[in-house]
DNA sequence: TAACTTTGACTTTCTTTGACTATTATATAA
DNA sequence: TTATATAATAGTCAAAGAAAGTCAAAGTTA
């Protein structure tokens, strides 16, 4: 576990049941010794819509950062999905999707596994690496209009 | 024995009872005096899932290479199910199969269906015909592992 | 000779750091 | 009271650092 991987659990943590949490950037990079600027990478990179949070700030005095716990409707999350999905995507952004689904109770965790292997690079090994985010594409959007 | 051989059964001895383990590619490589990617190799030729392992793993700050044992405690059925497969299979075979991990409950309606839609020749309708039935295998023996 | 092993140069991915910028609240000056 | 300076925050971005991955050439061995 690397320091990003601290500071996110430490976040996760503290909003744990909560709606949200209100954090002071300058003080968490004190407590965890780092610099200010490690913090926005840690939000920027767990902290993302497409994970389930939403997060709002201000400078100046009495700045703050507050991340929030985002609730969808599943339907309209999937419809809404699938239009949003071009005819590309890599592993990484599948995965992401995925994270997202299963922080809305879309798919359990054993259905999310299913699909980031069905679909993976390595399953994908012998299609040529330029159609491999295509038929990906294709796939997941089959299957979330199966889940539908 | 080679090294490559000497590699293999420290890591298995690491292993040993546990459930898994995580090493540093580069500390391993010190330890044995040799180059990282030598790790890559002893891996890739000695912990692949048809011998019972899967391996994931992280780059940069605090990366790892995680190998894992495939439990003993799972279905047998998955194993001697995934040493039969062949390179090859077809959309109807793959829903012979699903029916049958259906059957003895080893997945649900809903993993099945998922992967029937992931795999189906619509979903690979992209791939070279000749190509799909290979990919199709590759991708369902990978689900296969994942389950155990 | 064919298969397996060892090596190393190059690539990719993820993290950490710090200099510089932008915004907000508060104190001070006009 | 209003304008301005100052301090207190947070944001951005790119460079440096820290792993792991890939691939093909060279070496070994059966």
């Amino acid at each position: 576990m690397n320091l990003s991987d601290i500071i996110e659990e430490y976040i996760k943590n503290a909003i744990d049941e909560e709606e949200a949490i209100e954090l002071k950037r300058s003080e968490l990079a004190q407590t965890f010794n780092c610099v200010p600027s490690q913090i926005n990478y840690v939000i920027s990179t767990r902290f993302i819509p497409e994970l389930g949070f939403y997060v709002e700030s201000k400078r100046g005095g009495g700045g703050y950062i507050k991340i929030s716990r985002i609730s969808h409707s599943k339907a309209d999350f999937l419809k809404s999905l699938i239009c949003k999905l071009g005819s590309n995507m890599s592993q990484s952004v599948m995965d992401v999707y995925l994270r997202e689904l299963l922080g809305y109770n879309i798919i359990d965790e054993k259905t999310a596994v299913v699909i980031s292997t069905a679909l993976s690079e390595k399953s994908l090994g012998q299609v040529d690496k330029i159609k491999r985010d295509q038929v990906r594409a294709d796939s997941f959007k089959n299957i979330l209009v199966k889940l539908i």
